[in-house]
DNA sequence: GTCTATAACGGGATAGAC
DNA sequence: GTCTATCCCGTTATAGAC
């Protein structure tokens, strides 16, 4: 059906790690056109709302990534603790080992968590759910479990922020050989 | 000697908290203004190279707020848990119990990043250097007091952006608990 | 659907009087 | 040190041809 030669659904990849790297208002127009390798008035047909339209598609991107990667191993074959492997290495490919910021992390600073704060919370319901689940099934108490999945998102978005600061991507590394640890254990 | 009405130093404590809520790019130099009751000649005349002087001078005031509220308790009496507990209540007190972004953690994002690169790490590594200071003193071996402070910073900076991303300030006052346990634990 | 051109606006920054 | 006025540029957004 698509037409073009990027498909809006490209465009919205690339537009992924624009807001990713430079923040809502850090990310111009003029960047996501190149980006993009679409002219203005190309975003502007995919997108009419411009910017506000294109963080509603990197929401809409990122829910399909926390679906596939997240919520559907819960349904995999096997041990709890090996679908958190797979877990872990899916975020460990996303944050490429903690060299990548996180996108929902970033859309949380400056105006932009104002106007996309459902969406934020929504996603991050999505990722703790997950989570938390996958302990419950490993025998932990729901209570505990929830906490433990929202312990485990802290310190994996806390983790990517030091691991900014520092600009070394150790911190990140270290942090989710922990979490590993921690999520499921007795 | 200061003759304004509005010092240097109190115009960077209402600049700080702009840039904490606004982020690098998404502080303007009329919310500035108006943050200060300057003009923007005025701003100028205090911060010749516009917003960069202004984030240069937050880092100096929040490099002092370290010094003063963590690195001087490193020398108080009494135990290490009671000054540990003393430096959580002044950063409960700092982020207004999870409902105020870490401006650290603001400046990670963005164009800013790069920019402040070497300021950020100076002001994590000071950070960190005290949480350590404090976990040797309690009897914790050196490398792992360090792998600790680091995880205690990683858990303040996530619990602020979950709490932000949930419109909830509840998951950093929990993780702010479990800090404390955390650290300096036999 | 994509392009060129441009409108309309807001941003950072400066000049010069006081 | 502060004010008013202004400049210049980048940014968002739109118009209209193709």
């Amino acid at each position: 059906m698509p037409t073009s030669s990027t498909s809006r659904g490209e465009a919205t990849a690339r537009i992924f790690t624009v807001f990713r790297d430079r923040g809502f208002e850090g990310a111009t127009l003029a960047e996501l056109a190149r980006a993009t390798g679409l002219g203005k008035s190309s975003l502007y047909h995919y997108f009419p709302n411009g910017k506000d339209d294109m963080v509603l598609a990197v929401f809409d991107l990122l829910d399909q990534w926390l679906e596939e990667n997240m919520v559907k191993p819960l349904q995999s074959p096997g041990t709890p603790a090996q679908r958190l492997r797979t877990i872990l290495r899916a975020l460990d490919e996303l944050y490429d080992g903690g060299r990548n910021a996180c996108v929902l992390g970033v859309l949380v600073v400056g105006g932009a968590r104002e106007r996309f704060q459902a969406r934020l919370k929504a996603s991050f319901k999505t990722w703790i759910g997950a989570m938390r689940d996958l302990a419950v099934e490993a025998g932990v108490a729901r209570r505990e479990a929830q906490h433990r999945a929202e312990n485990v998102v802290i310190r994996i978005q806390g983790a990517l922020i030091l691991a900014g600061g520092l600009g070394d991507p150790e911190p990140f590394r270290r942090e989710l050989r922990q979490v590993e640890q921690h999520l499921l254990a007795g």
